[in-house]
DNA sequence: AATGTGACTACCC
DNA sequence: AGGGTAGCCACAT
């Protein structure tokens, strides 16, 4: 076989299969790109995105239903922004009923 | 080829 | 529950 198209493309298709409301985790998408175990790839292809990207990157978060961006970072706000208008709730500790929320 | 890096994870206290 | 740590993968230098 040839070599993989471009990894970053592949990662953000599954990322725009996230249905709103939902969300999956890095790991997550890393499995479904059919590369598991490559979670840490999948944050450098969200990392990669355009600002004005139609790509939902706002539904990965990481394996302990929390947010991954650096605190109080601008796009840390928005991506908890953008969840909470899907109705997504995060608890008091900021985190995510991943067995409410995850896509399954 | 070797080493460093990170929007990650699973484990183990 | 929360913090530390050793693997992890693909890339960049």
């Amino acid at each position: 076989m040839n070599q993989e198209p471009d990894i970053n493309h592949r990662i953000w298709q599954v990322v725009a299969l996230i249905p709103a409301g939902k969300v999956a985790t890095y790991g997550d998408v890393a499995r479904m790109a059919g590369l598991p175990g490559a979670a840490r790839r999948v944050g450098a292809a969200l990392r990669a995105l355009p600002q004005n990207t139609r790509i939902p990157w706002h539904r990965v978060i990481n394996a302990q239903g929390r947010i991954s961006l650096p605190e109080g970072s601008r796009s840390q706000y928005t991506q908890r922004e953008r969840l909470e208008a899907e109705g997504i709730v995060f608890s008091r500790s900021n985190r995510i009923d991943l067995a409410r929320f995850r896509t399954h």
